[in-house]
DNA sequence: CTGAAAGCGCTTACAG
DNA sequence: CTGAAAGCGCTTACAG
């Protein structure tokens, strides 16, 4: 059973002859310190190997110098990366992201907010869970929040999105102009926020597209239920020729139920995905894909913390929006399918 | 700026009209409480809504109810699975997850493990980066240690590991079972246990199966440095006909390059993966792959953990192995590649 | 079964 | 520029 290091600011105070306040203000370059000072106490708290005990700091300072991340799943690459921007986004702040998942469930989501609340966290960047209840008093007990990519009706927070109608609204033109005129989309939850923005998007391109037609599924944003939906879809409507799918599970769920069915892609079925995951590019053919921006998104939620962190004023009407990009690749083709009528 | 809630121990022990520790006492479990102490106290919290401050328990306790968890990144799906599943295997004890990206560097290694220790966590779950220095001295200032995945030499420190040696060769052996004289290893860095041992494996299948032959390279793990192999390897033995893939980057990484040397899998290249991903199953031909049994050995090391910090005795040299399997698919065929000899 | 006292390690006012 | 005092919120001994 190895023994704590009990090396604390008085150890350090005592070794360098000065008090337990005045190494405070040396090793966190806050106030006044004399050279001769700040040298006696570097070299006694590097020759002690001095680790500061972040709980004391934070206790006396109430806050602790982390940032909450929470989101639906991690094994997700949209978020995986999104970790990662942020984390990178705060590597030259004293900052450092908690990560918590929440399973999606709100249940859950409302077990790690408290979970991290406990830990007075100086920020919070939250992708909200499907059927989330979060509630602006909910949010109260955080001091710096933003919210990512989902979003949350009536909440005074700012967020970072992309353009998610308009992509999608692009995704669908994509489909059109290569002369499908049924297409499905397979989205997510319906209560979360980005699956109601891409159904928009959706309709706004059947507006501009007279004749054509779309099926809409909705699913929990799994491999598993994508299929469902996909399966589901090619029984019902014959006329079918393309499909969107919601996420990189959902598109995985998709292809599979398109193989289930014994039809292929692009020949059969044209394919985009949104959100590009990387084997979407590795796969033959290769997957077209809406591709979001998720580390320029991550960066901004990061830039957004600190500049709250650190004091200044950031308008809670602050809606950042990143634009999504299209890449072409191998899974759309002309309507082709032999079918039955 | 939302105020913070002041609500404390204090709050909570006047409202139910006793002492702070009978509060601490109840909210914990821990020691001896009337029941009627005991209702006083839950309903005065519940109706305060108090949110025990983790800092102040940590402090006096000297350790936080936390488990770091620190892996080379957390965008490679076998650490996003690692860390569910760690998660999951903690959820009913009242431990956390503190996920830490240490890019596989082991400068960013020794920050991230400072930046942990700082925190005092009850538990540290790592596996460790390329070049890892890390000694005995360094895990000493961790309560409770355990290695996964990778190892170190020469630790007193529980692992959880995978049968690396004879998964690979087991892999080796399907490339020879199907007519491959010639095959390539993309390992990762030499640095790391995983390669070491796979390696290993790899030349325990060669003895085995004489007049074969293997070529190896080394990476750091990503997909652009697999396809740098890979196209090396296809340039310099012409005679090579199937390739082992060390993770699911580098795995890529060879995809791309047999598809950049206008080559195709598995009619030119046999490929195999080790450690599953998605989209080896999604892909077209798909991956035949040795699958890690991810799950588990978070769950093992969240079990070690517990036990651990539960007090009860763990001998430093348990090493628990667990079992790869292979999953055959369609990226392996008889050597049929037309090659100029 | 319960409470008064002290202290975990640090930093924030406040004097000098 | 520096230090003595007090307290962040909680729990660990210690008395009762």
């Amino acid at each position: 059973m190895p023994k704590r290091d009990g090396v604390t600011v008085w150890h350090v105070a005592e070794e360098a002859g000065v008090s337990a306040q005045t190494v405070s203000r040396v090793l966190n370059n806050r106030g006044y310190a004399s050279e001769a000072a700040r040298e006696k106490v570097v070299t006694a708290a590097a020759e002690l190997g001095y680790t500061p005990n972040l709980l004391g700091k934070s206790l006396r300072s109430t806050l602790s110098p982390m940032i909450g991340l929470v989101v639906a799943d991690v094994a997700n690459p949209f978020y995986a990366r999104l970790h990662r921007a942020l984390e990178h986004a705060l590597r030259d702040s004293d900052l450092s992201v908690f990560l918590l998942n929440c399973d999606d469930d709100p249940v859950v989501e409302r077990q790690r907010l408290k979970l991290l609340a406990s830990y007075r966290p100086t920020g919070l960047v939250i992708s909200p869970a499907a059927n989330s209840s979060l509630s602006t008093a909910d949010l109260k007990r955080f001091r710096n929040v933003v919210l990512v990519s989902r979003t949350l009706p009536n909440l005074p927070v700012p967020t970072v999105q992309t353009d998610e109608a308009e992509a999608f609204a692009r995704a669908a033109q994509e489909l059109f102009d290569y002369g499908h005129s049924v297409i499905a989309a397979v989205l997510g939850p319906p209560s979360v926020s980005t699956t109601q923005l891409r159904e928009r998007g959706l309709r706004e391109a059947l507006v501009r597209n007279p004749g054509r037609r779309a099926v809409v599924r909705y699913t929990d944003g799994s491999a598993a239920e994508g299929l469902a939906a996909m399966a589901d879809l090619l029984c019902t409507d014959r006329e079918l020729s393309g499909v969107i799918g919601f996420n990189g599970p959902v598109t995985e769920g998709v292809l599979d139920g398109i193989r289930a069915a014994g039809l292929n892609y692009p020949d059969d079925i044209s394919v985009i995905g949104f959100t590009d995951a990387v084997w979407m590019r590795a796969s033959r053919p290769s997957i077209t894909a809406v591709v979001q921006p998720v580390e320029e998104m991550g960066r901004l939620a990061g830039e957004l913390i600190i500049r709250m962190a650190s004091g200044q004023d950031v308008d809670p009407n602050t809606h950042l929006i990143t634009k999504c990009s299209l890449v072409r690749r191998d899974s759309i083709a002309k309507p082709g399918r032999s079918n039955e009528n």
